[in-house]
DNA sequence: GCAAAGATTGTAAAGCTTTACAGTTTCTAC
DNA sequence: GTAGAAACTGTAAAGCTTTACAATCTTTGC
């Protein structure tokens, strides 16, 4: 194994100096520079990186920590993040809620204390007051996306916001009788989104002086087929369904229209249906949405990490709490129109 | 910082026994062993895992190395994965090859090399002779998951058997005139799948002496509204169109069937549709399709690699070149049925 | 009760890098 | 030409664990 001091001896320098070179450091000058660099392309020299992470206490890695991983919303994200970091010279661990309140404790006690991390990026997790402490304790920087965490920074939409944002669509399209399909929460799944959503639903119709029927609002969980069952229920009444859906998710609006469809429902002259996420089957099935950039937001969660880890500025890492939020967009489709005049 | 030699002092012992008794290793007494649990637990020790690799060098983590991270196929794999290695104790680091050739080599070159991870597995990524002696020189294990590796372990599901199959099914409830949609070979995606699944197909319809029309087969680049416009194309000619489908991914089959459905076809009455994978929205949709468990897939593939690191067996990590088949499943729901004497 | 075997324990080296500090060289200004 | 400053370079310690080897204790068979 070809280690540094092979490359000072090849470069005729000292292992410090190889060292500085290879990390770009300065005071090295410009002839020892590309000897080392010479020698270090010839032997193909790599620096052990826990050695490194040893000498240095970083291990360039960062800890990204999520409840699911094959469901769009979070491999979107991780996509986002992977790229975002890997630009940044940073690796990235994987950690999955999925296995229970066991692997959770694992996760934070055992795999962040090892120093494997440098910092944690969680999705759609709620810390509790404990697990924040241990990572302040050890000076790991926290950001969290898809909901604000209570003592550390976050990246989160206006989950509120987006609810009337996309009732108020509807409304403006001219709809009075305006269903939701909403989320049901997750065990795994520690934010409120689905609450969240709702209320702004709720408060769109009454600002709008709009009737609210108990019957025009159903749970799901998120899936296609989730939303197809709702849907079909709510839609199914000949006498009092409403006229527009918004649906928590855009899965579920797919579902949804599926469900109008089979209904002999025409989407949108019957029944307009829009959704939010921003998934990419969205366009192909001319959801309305509101789109929330998930990728991006791995994105910049990531960057965010990584210039907290970079500054330098110790007084950064811990107790700060600071809620980004993040901004949506209204897209708007073929499933949403002006409603018939009757 | 907590270290080894505080458990070792608060447990009255050297810090040779807490490593032991931590390890599990023999050679430790019951009371020692106690002791240094007691220690550890009131200490909340736990071990540097950069130590424990620059000591050992092993670093309990796998490299999962694919193409993309937020299309389906690549997620559900990478969820499968990382819950097997989870449950074995180890971790997994994400490397994505979107970043073009220059990212390719710095994933191969360095990060493997660093001594981050004990062993290597792919997704849909032919490795290269050049990348495939390097892991094999640093004596890192390597399992590819989506194709055969030559020189290397692989798990691949049979191609070209799967485009048969689901060929065969279509022929044997009668049709005769069976089109396919094929996928185009992405560039970041190493293996001919589209070319052996179409292989597959045109065994099948010679084995049945059917004809074969040039028009009945199109390229989609394996989504939804690749599909959609595929079928579109195909279906749209009254005089010339087949009267079934096999696509070669779900997503296709997904569009191929609103496709129909927007040409005013029934399915499965006018026209049947099969496709493969396995994705989770193949069941809402009623598509029939050639399932490949692509989340055991992951599971199995991180198994096998962890086996051959805990065998110990240095024999058993190189050039070993060893294809596991993984067996297909036909799931026939309500989109193919027998055609309609006509 | 004793020797030998076996189990347990401790000491210290090895693993590979970064970096503080001290030492050396080069440059600049007079 | 020289003192002083600035830039560069090297030595050695630190970072934390595992483990080979040596040393000690315990058990066993007679």
């Amino acid at each position: 194994m070809v280690g540094i001091i092979e490359v000072a001896e090849r470069a005729g320098v000292s292992t410090a100096t190889v060292s500085r070179a290879l990390n770009g450091k300065s005071h090295v000058s410009a002839r020892a520079r590309e000897k080392v660099l010479k020698a270090a392309q010839e032997l193909g020299y790599v620096a052990s990186s826990s050695a490194y992470t040893l000498a240095t206490g970083r291990s360039k890695n960062i800890g990204v920590v999520m409840p699911y991983i094959d469901r769009w919303f979070f491999s979107a994200v991780l996509d986002g993040a992977v790229n975002a970091l890997v630009n940044r010279g940073y690796d990235v661990t994987l950690y999955s809620l999925s296995g229970g309140p066991a692997s959770r404790k694992r996760v934070f006690e055992d795999l962040v204390l090892r120093k494997r991390v440098d910092g944690v990026l969680t999705v759609a997790v709620k810390l509790s007051e404990s697990e924040l402490k241990r990572l302040s304790e050890l000076q790991k920087p926290i950001v969290g996306i898809g909901g604000p965490i209570p003592g550390a920074r976050s990246i989160s939409i206006d989950d509120e916001g987006a609810g009337r944002l996309a009732t108020q669509h509807l409304i403006s399209l001219g709809h009075r009788k305006v269903g939701m399909i909403s989320g049901t929460p997750a065990t795994e799944m520690d934010f409120h989104q689905p609450y969240l959503r709702r209320t702004g639903y709720q408060e769109a119709l009454l600002d709008a002086n709009l009737d609210f029927d108990p019957k025009w609002v159903a749970e799901a969980d998120f899936t296609v087929s989730g939303g197809y069952v709702a849907a079909k229920q709510m839609l199914g009444d000949p006498r009092n369904s409403p006229t527009a859906i918004y649906c928590a998710s855009d899965e579920m609006g797919f579902g949804a229209i599926q469900a109008a469809r089979d209904l002999g429902l025409r989407v949108p002259q019957d029944i307009s249906v829009i959704a939010m996420d921003g998934h990419p089957m969205g366009e192909f099935y001319g959801l309305s949405t509101i789109d929330q950039q998930t990728n991006a937001q791995g994105a910049r969660g990531a960057d965010m990490l990584v210039d907290i880890l970079e500054s330098g500025d110790d007084k950064l890492l811990n107790n700060v709490e600071q809620l980004t939020t993040w901004p949506i967009d209204l897209v708007v489709r073929s499933s949403t129109a002006r409603q018939a005049t009757s």
